[in-house]
DNA sequence: TTGAAAGCGGTACCAG
DNA sequence: CTGGTACCGCTTTCAA
């Protein structure tokens, strides 16, 4: 099975050393005559070794591993958040374990169980939108497992965080929908527990009160599961139009409420942005090509995924304890197209 | 560090037990009374005994870890399939190990290495677009390795494919378009090299013979890259639309290919379908937000990556050599929508 | 600077 | 049915 690899014994042997010496030579150790040093290192590239990665794991108890918690590989926002992680993780050879726990807080909690079982060396987590209770991160945490947050952070817990420049986000997009002169601008957003909705809406609110309009509850409708069933955001838009005065605009707090947003209007037999206007946070990567062209919050995903793994493995490599915590906030783009 | 674990040497310490009965006993085997069976066991799980996967590995030989080479994570059809993936290997305890190449065959060699250096059980691959030369998996197979193709497969390895009916999926959509009318049928599609690409074309060119129009080599056009890069498209496109009797349909033979060309068609002023008419594979979530709402070839993605996946670890646990190999064809359902 | 040996946590063979 | 022990491949004291 598998290629053969030679092991550290086989070089002491080829070369009539022990075992420690060529250990200590391949690791660059100090204590070791430069000549031999050399020999061995010589050998072993000529004969391709590599050293055997669940010996080296079950010697350092380190895996190697990165474990990453989200909630859905396929949403477009995640799948580059994900592009990103690997690009970095991959350089500097760690593996991942992926997780998706499709916004369900029990499979969150059975697949941090599951990775912790597989001794990941730290974790990137997203939470899902189910989530409060956070004490099993917690408690993985204080035993001091690295962690860092991204996205769908908590403050709870005292670690990296790396997150998109949301109140700026929904900030810009609902300032442009009242520059365009809507006067009634509603928001489905995603569940009201986790980070991204209360700083989505703090941003909506914010551009609102500086332009003097009330916040109305009423225009605030949540998706307790981010949209991921239809039904949800279905009903929400179903209460926004029959308000006594429904909204003329609308801002959605993420792709999938964006998309399933947009389909339903047109369901309904309503045009954008004649009867409503929309503005929404999504990382498609063809929101020109809709009817009419979507007017977007682009985030910077990529980056994220890659900031993110940075930070967690300078946080897994670092000798000393780490003290002092970044919270990475990345900015946004709101593209204007004609959905506005 | 993480939660410590109790190991099968404490148990056997607390029941005064040698460290074998306590393996033993753990894994069922029958030389074991059943008494003390049932005594480890109770005592293992009330104290939560999790087997070291590390220590395992190195004794077994085995990684319980999957390999997964694909091109890249954030293209809507590859994702689908990662989530099916993802479904089945947790489930079965299996960690997945994802490499994304970006159609570079360097990268998917580079990969690969890494890969077999993890020492995976076994490996779950669609070829980069670039790949003609496969003897890298060839040998690891050879070797042992169980490795199952999907998607974009080869015939040179013996062993289980999963691919999509791109034969029905491109004669049904070509089809449509010699029903609806048009009589110029395009395609613009992947790398000549690729089995996807060789049996899209087949189903193009089967449908247009079998209604009689010739078919026109002028009309066919290849992105080496799959499209990865919008320039190939758009120079695809460019020579179509240059040719003395333009077409006025194209099928496109890619999620990428589709969403490129139809942006390309609209910056050229051009208007689908009036000018020409677009049907193609896709698997993007809202085609029908589309102006106009795309025609699209459906693949089953997700269940690809189930399908793969079971296949694939009945392949790593069999006893014996198998030696007969499936190739499950997956339907494809063409949606017809007003782009055609 | 180098070597010998213990041990990480399991598994499996050989005795009894 | 159970215990003793060698070993998987590597790291790391402890001696020399």
């Amino acid at each position: 099975m598998k290629t053969d690899n030679i092991t550290i014994k086989d070089i002491a042997k080829a070369l009539n050393l022990s075992y420690s010496t060529v250990s200590r030579a391949l690791k660059g150790s100090y204590k070791i005559s430069e000549a031999t040093r050399e020999m061995v290192k010589q050998y072993a590239s000529a004969h391709h070794y590599r050293p055997n990665l669940m010996a080296q794991s079950l010697k350092n108890k380190k895996s190697h591993c990165i474990g990453v918690v989200l909630c859905s590989i396929p949403n477009n926002f995640f799948a580059e958040v994900l592009s990103g992680i690997e690009s970095i993780a991959y350089n500097k050879d760690y593996l991942l374990i992926i997780t998706q726990n499709l916004e369900s807080y029990e499979r969150e909690v059975r697949n941090l169980d599951n990775l912790t079982w597989r001794s990941v060396d730290g974790l990137l987590v997203s939470l899902s939108t189910e989530t409060t209770d956070i004490s099993h991160f917690k408690q993985l945490h204080d035993q001091g497992l690295p962690i860092v947050f991204f996205d769908r952070v908590t403050d709870a817990i005292q670690t990296h965080q790396v997150i998109t420049d949301n109140i700026g986000g929904a900030y810009n997009a609902t300032s442009h929908l009242i520059e365009r002169g809507y006067k009634r601008i509603a928001t489905i957003t995603s569940s009201p527990q986790i980070s991204i909705t209360r700083e989505r809406l703090d941003g909506y609110k914010n551009a609102l009160t500086e332009h003097n309009i009330a916040v109305n509850d009423r225009y605030i409708k949540y998706c307790p599961h981010g949209g991921m069933m239809i039904e949800e955001i279905e009903s929400a838009l179903d209460e926004l139009l029959q308000c006594p005065e429904p909204p003329d605009a609308l801002l959605t707090a993420s792709d999938r409420i964006t998309i399933g947003a947009c389909s339903l209007i047109r369901k309904k037999g309503l045009q954008i942005p004649r009867d409503i206007a929309v503005a929404g946070f999504s990382n498609f990567n063809a929101p020109e090509l809709f009817d009419p062209p979507l007017t977007t919050i682009r985030q910077s995903a990529f980056e994220m995924g890659k900031i993110a793994t940075d930070l967690l493995i300078q946080l897994i490599e670092s000798k000393r304890p780490v003290t002092s915590f970044e919270k990475k906030v990345l900015p946004t783009e709101l593209i204007v197209r004609s959905s506005t």
